[in-house]
DNA sequence: CGGTAATAGTTGGTTTTGTAACTAACAAGG
DNA sequence: CCTTGTTAGTTACAAAACCAACTATTACCG
């Protein structure tokens, strides 16, 4: 137990990452929940749908690291809401295909945007070349791909 | 709402963050949890305890942003296992002044040692400069202050 | 086929968190 | 001093997350 090295845990790398990730959602997570009453995980499926269009439950757990407890619960609320449709597969009946209605669109459309504005917000004070080198570093700590696989 | 521009959400720096975060911080909590029945809180607590010797709970919540009430529950539970110390002040009998007992300090030493060990493996794949580019990042986005204040 | 195992998704009960109200102690102005 | 306001910390109740067991369906394999 050396207790002069150089190693302080204010600079953890997860404590920095988890100060940082509470911190900068802070003013986004109270714009959809102010503006759509959202939870953070219906955002998140939401905005799934949004890029990918058609998705089963599984693959949105799979893709977006998300338990299925979590990703059923947040279906409900938007399907109750009208903003996800859900098709049963008629090859298999286990599990049924999302899609975003219409309303459910326009909702994640306006998000986007803002979360597009939110995100020029965060970065405006740094290099467009740090920016991209973070987000890089923040993929792979994630074990995230960096390219976007087709389905 | 341009449909075909630049900004995708999976690359929206909050989510990032989230999930480097989460991903990151997984392995280690199973450590803190699993050795010391240990919650991220009471974890963060002890490390505040251990840097900074004597603080009251309002010390930490405000170097750290944990709300009060965590930090309550928190201190209550490190207490009842002897790893925490509180004294009253006697100048302002509304506050407490907190510190470790030596079981504690050996907690933290222990998770401290297990903390540089897992950062390192974090950041091993990453260059030195890149690294502290991305502290720096990471601070400045949790809007912490760079230099380490003395009490 | 028939039985066991695996998978998609849901539900229930327990922890943990978040929010608001509370107690106790101090501060400050009349 | 004594009312009003503020601060440190705790507690209670509601919301959300976590984990385990459950149903329904398909896959595997003797």
């Amino acid at each position: 137990m050396d207790e002069n090295d150089d190693f302080v845990v204010q600079d953890f790398l997860p404590y920095l990452l988890n100060r940082a990730a509470e911190d900068s959602s802070l003013a986004f997570q109270t714009l959809y929940k102010g503006r759509y009453g959202m939870l953070r995980t219906e955002w998140r499926v939401l905005f799934h749908l949004g890029m990918y269009h058609r998705m089963t439950a599984r693959d949105i757990s799979t893709r977006a690291k998300i338990h299925k407890t979590k990703i059923s619960r947040a279906v409900a609320k938007l399907s109750a809401r009208r903003w996800v449709i859900r098709n049963r597969d008629e090859a298999d009946r286990r599990s049924e295909h999302l899609e975003l209605t219409p309303a459910g669109r326009s909702v994640y459309e306006d998000l986007r945007e803002q979360a597009k504005i939110y995100d020029r917000r965060l970065t405006q004070e740094f290099s467009a070349g740090d920016v991209a080198l973070l987000r890089r570093m923040l993929r792979q700590l994630a074990s995230m791909e960096t390219s976007v696989d087709p389905d």
